[in-house]
DNA sequence: GACTTATTTTGAACGATGTTCAGGAAACTT
DNA sequence: AAGTTTCCTGAACATCGTTCAAAATAAGTC
């Protein structure tokens, strides 16, 4: 059994992405410095490179995790046996709160930007489902004429939506939403949304 | 009179500002150089920070003129005469429009962060008040009933929600909407919220 | 258990990058 | 024309991400 040298690299990997978490949680991506993960994982500079390819793809599997805590916080924030508006102005306050709970992991979700060139890997594109995964079955609720496919395409643009009154409230100078109006606005938002989706 | 001086340091801004709008456009926010910059406008690396006190400011002064563009871009986009839906769905499409044709720009718009602590300066602030200038008034005219303030942060919101679905459309892996969709899908949203705001 | 092979860890070194600074050049003032 | 102020220059510095040869460690073989 060739156990120990796959025990101790996955132990690693994970003190890895603890330290990397626990950086950008506490100062941002733009605050993660190889030096500084490795000296909080113990281990040397160099052993980072062995564990993972890139920086930048161990942000990915930061942004992994958070996507993994993202999913189950807005499966939890909906209430049982309410109507597809409710559900869907559910998941939308779940969606800020934990953006407002999680701020600099959640940030890093969409600020994390590979070299020109680069490809993000497949089973990391596939995570992002969960983005819009919970709002699907409402939205069909809502319009049972709509065809699946116009559907998810349509999940997607509700969720940019939220989405961007969310982001540009936490990193906008101007356009942004004041935090205490920030839950009213989007209720309104979903709820115009939904009553001209509907229509 | 003190203009060669002067005039000599404006026009070394000038170049400065050129050159890295160039490069920002060729190959975005992520690879423009302090020494790329200085050697397209024709001086030496330090006098940049004679001209700037960082590569960040020069940036903001590029960011400026992009605004500028947007602003123009958007009041043209505006047909003579129409009612205010068609004007909001104008403005969403001239914005869109806009983002298609300067991405990179564009992006730098909202890419752009300061290090942790730094403010960006007032001036730059208020400059991105053509971000929602032209929603105001035909917001107002649908909803007579809200206050100036309330139209005004609607207005925040209602660009919001356009840009995050024009955001994550050229940004995002999975949730992005196809750009050949991405018109339709504008138009819907900004319909959807009219018709629902309205009501 | 000793020897060989394969893998990993290590930290010094490399290259790229933003920023600074002392010295020289240029422009303004008197 | 001399003095003063300002600016330009490019070498030097500090900080990054990343690489790599050598040492250390584990696995495989007898």
């Amino acid at each position: 059994m060739s156990n120990k040298r796959e025990d101790a690299r996955d132990d690693l990997k994970k003190r890895l992405i603890d330290a990397a978490e626990a950086r950008i949680a506490g100062g941002g991506l733009r605050g993660l410095k190889a030096r500084d993960v490795t000296a909080d994982a113990g281990c040397a500079l160099g052993a980072l490179y062995n564990a993972f390819d890139d920086l930048d793809l161990l942000v990915i599997h930061v942004n992994a995790r958070t996507l993994g805590r993202l999913g189950a916080a807005l499966a939890a924030s909906v209430p049982d046996g309410a109507g597809p508006k409710e559900v869907l102005a559910a998941l939308a306050q779940g969606y800020l709160a934990f953006a407002l709970a999680n701020t600099r992991l959640w940030l890093a979700l969409f600020t994390h930007r590979l070299p020109e060139g680069a490809e993000v890997p497949d089973w990391h594109v596939a995570e992002h489902a969960v983005l819009i995964a919970q709002i699907i079955r409402p939205l069909s609720a809502l319009r049972p004429d709509m065809g699946a496919e116009a559907v998810t395409q349509r999940a997607k643009t509700v969720f940019a939506a939220v989405h961007g009154v969310v982001h540009l409230a936490m990193t906008a100078r101007f356009v942004a939403t004041p935090v205490d109006r920030l839950a009213a606005e989007v209720d309104a938002l979903v709820t115009a949304m939904m009553r001209g989706l509907a229509g």
